[in-house]
DNA sequence: TTGACTTTTATGTTCATGCTTAATATTTTA
DNA sequence: TAAAATATTAAGCATGAACATAAAAGTCAA
């Protein structure tokens, strides 16, 4: 079962071999759901190695979600072990030319507008004004592939006025002009309208995967925007 | 902006204050996208901490994205920092319940059958046999809430054969009784047919968002389930 | 030029030790 | 008895030093 994989001599263990030793124990149940773990200095004993090793592996097991740390309380095996999945959301140019298509774009539309309350609730706190709306179109071999609406928020960004948006995107320019430091992920599905179904080509009324994003750099807003996929888009976990 | 924040003084920063000391660093271009940092052992030099101190560092910055690490090669700044979205998964009851609602949960079929090819394309080369699929509504507040079509491996888990699953979800039995190492994940939009309209209460042909999940022990395949959330279903990130 | 070997190098891992800190138990005080 | 002060505990953090390892660069020969 490979539990003894991550060691580099039955005598050595690594923090990997540790980590799994104490996962193995947890899936058995010799730690069951809820339980409480011996301290890190009692397991380095047991295992020969040094207290930083078992951190290293607790750290790691706290990370899948399989146990909780508390200064002073201890370990314990989490009751119902977190089933935590990571997407990579894709920089869409790229995505296109690596599955070999050849990437486009087109700016649909563009206007200084105040964002509708839906969009605005991504705002928390941050003041109610006037944004720039752009919505544009991305392309795959020519092709409609990826939809965008998207709110830009000029104070924070000033230079975006002088953008020439119908050449290039809001996402590529953001992408070498200006990081951010947080972003918030929403992820939904969505009915088209007739309107977005004309523009993305498909049927109307197909289902579709809506990705809103809306990012941050220092606590001042930078954009929220909301990318309609493909119907036959899938989005794959990295467990 | 608060990169100071995790210093316990000037002189003495912690592993927190060279992360977002470097971070800034990146965000300002100091180190630009693809651009090379120094080494290790230097920047523990600059900021007067060990080596160690700056390791935990860089694990968080490249664990987030940021820059990506080589042996020998060095610590490179991404191009295209990723964005990582790390979504969890509920338990079902768990998540109904924190919302105040009764969970409920109604067996809609049982039968072993051989799971067809669509299905198939989760499990790899596992061999094609018959498996025990089950249809079931989980409810909140006795409305339907999720709708999950399940296939069961007996081969990896022959306990099931003999666990009254009208009674209790097949989610809740493994929960309790088998645990996992490995679990695939497939995210995508999904128009309801006639009959799933029914069974979830939803209007025919509405847009929801599917689950597709497949979990493994020790490389064994335990079960494959597909998810269909209420059509307002969101899921949101934490980044 | 190509392929096989060797050296170099920056990150990766481990260790022993000491201190810090948050949470919990215990004791004291009102 | 409850609230406040205090002690204890187990994880968290930092250090310096040593060794491991993979990848890159350099060397050499066919």
């Amino acid at each position: 079962m490979g539990n003894e994989s991550h060691s580099r001599n039955s005598s050595q263990p690594t923090w990997m071999g540790v980590r799994d030793a104490i996962h193995t124990r947890i899936l058995r149940r010799d730690y069951g759901p809820g339980a409480r773990l011996p301290r890190d200095e009692e397991l380095a004993g047991e295992f020969g190695c040094a207290r930083t090793t078992v951190q290293r592996a607790m750290r790691d097991l706290q990370d899948r979600g399989l146990i909780e740390r508390r200064r002073k309380g201890g370990t314990w095996v989490r009751h119902h072990p977190l089933t935590r999945a990571t997407f990579e959301i894709p920089v869409i140019r790229q995505e296109v030319e690596e599955k070999g298509c050849t990437y486009g774009y087109q700016l649909v539309h563009q206007a200084v507008a105040m964002p509708p309350l839906e969009v605005q609730a991504n705002f928390g706190n941050w003041p109610t004004e006037p944004m720039l709306q752009v919505q544009a179109l991305h392309l795959a071999d020519h092709r409609p592939y990826m939809y965008e609406d998207r709110w830009l928020c000029l104070q924070t960004v000033p230079a975006l006025g002088t953008v020439d948006l119908s050449r290039q995107s809001a996402n590529e320019w953001l992408v070498h002009h200006q990081h951010y430091d947080r972003c918030d992920l929403r992820l939904y599905a969505h009915k088209v309208t007739a309107h977005e179904a004309g523009l993305m080509g498909v049927a109307s009324a197909e289902a579709v995967l809506v990705l809103e994003r809306t990012t941050w750099i220092e606590s001042r807003l930078i954009t929220s925007v909301r990318t309609l996929t493909r119907p036959d888009y899938q989005l794959l976990a990295t467990t």
